[in-house]
DNA sequence: TGCAAAATCGACGTCGTGTTGACAATGGAT
DNA sequence: ATCCATTGTCAACACGACGTCGATTTTGCA
């Protein structure tokens, strides 16, 4: 914000690049590397601590369970989607079709690239609450911002089952799972699937406009 | 095959109530009360066969893991979801819009009655292949049988990822993730987005026939 | 009644998690 | 330069849950 402080304010900062702060991003990105081979079950704390160099004891100085791990790397990955979501609500002068166009390649890219940890995130939503609160309110965040374009491009909402933020979440979980299942198989699936989810949106909106 | 050998062929056989069969449902029964108190994860095969009468290393004669006591449930109760589906598929002289409906109204009222195992079951099929195949192997009954009805409905199917196929997939995941979310907050919530998938089945149809 | 198959269980081995307490490195203040 | 609190590291331990083994009892049928 001002440049009358320059440096060193706080010595505690997460932008502050403190040698432990290094070794929490490591320990991250072993998880996510033994993501990737291996499934999630499967991987050991002892792996992920291998991996980032250190001992299975000294992870636990840094996250308090595995659970505190795949939390903070899903947290990591969805901060990336949140921020587009913020980036689409913003843009209000173009048409309602492209800003539903718009979100569902956004979602198709994070999928493309990080699949992993989106597939892990959504295995580990049951037994893991934080997990889920992150994912539900990043699947949240695009609901509501759909369900206003939805509004705003002629889709009635009387509050009820069939009206416009209903169907909205509806067809957002409706993303959420096929990408999910496509991402499995192979990124052209996902690309095939981008498709599909986007006919279906259209032609519930076609239709209910009409 | 042949009626020459009519009794006692094999005296093991599933119709054959043996007292060790009577066990095994027991357990089944023991696990699925479990499951509706707790969660899956919490659950330990000690609790499981406390409640089923017997001790842990008794239940591992009639299953060889806890993983396997989960599938049976699973297969148990999926039967049933399967047989819905025949009994749909086998109804070709009624109006499209009908067998959707019907369709949709049996998943409902199979969420409504076991969402405790339905809900397990999705949870469980990332780590669990059997299961991952049986719940796939029933979506996909629906999904064939309803891609079937969206050509007879006149939505035309190309083979491409808008086509009816692919329609008829994308739309049946959108059922299973919605009524997973809904069957874990209320029944009036399944009753209520079964309004909504509905909906939006009935929009793609009429947006792609006319 | 006899007896093989079915069923039961205590005790054990293993694996993965998380904790403890003692020890080493780090880096800023003096 | 050195002191010392903070930060980081780890071996060893305790615990809980799973699955196995061998010995023992129960069952049902000839």
């Amino acid at each position: 914000m001002s440049a009358s402080e320059p440096v060193a304010e706080r010595p505690r900062r997460p932008d502050n690049p403190t040698k432990g702060d290094r070794r929490e991003q490591a320990i991250l990105d072993a998880a996510e590397a033994l993501l990737e081979e291996r499934g999630l079950d499967p991987v050991t704390v002892e792996q992920i601590a291998a991996g980032a160099g250190i001992s299975r004891a000294s992870l636990y100085f840094y996250f308090g369970s595995k659970q505190e791990v795949v939390t903070a790397l899903v947290a990591r990955t969805m901060g990336v989607t949140r921020d587009d979501a913020d980036t689409l609500a913003a843009e209000v002068d173009v048409p309602p079709q492209t800003t539903i166009e718009r979100s569902i390649r956004r979602i198709e890219k994070q999928w493309l690239d990080h699949g992993v940890v989106m597939r892990a995130a959504v295995d580990n939503a049951p037994s893991n609450p934080e997990v889920r609160e992150i994912w539900r309110g990043t699947v949240d965040l695009y609901v509501d911002l759909l369900g206003d374009v939805l509004v705003r491009a002629g889709v009635p909402d009387d509050g009820g089952p069939t009206g416009a933020r209903a169907l909205a979440k509806g067809l957002a979980w409706m993303g959420e799972r096929n990408f999910y299942i496509a991402s499995a198989i192979s990124k052209a699936e996902v690309r095939r699937v981008a498709e599909t989810v986007l006919a279906i949106w259209f032609s519930t909106i076609e239709d209910r406009v009409g």
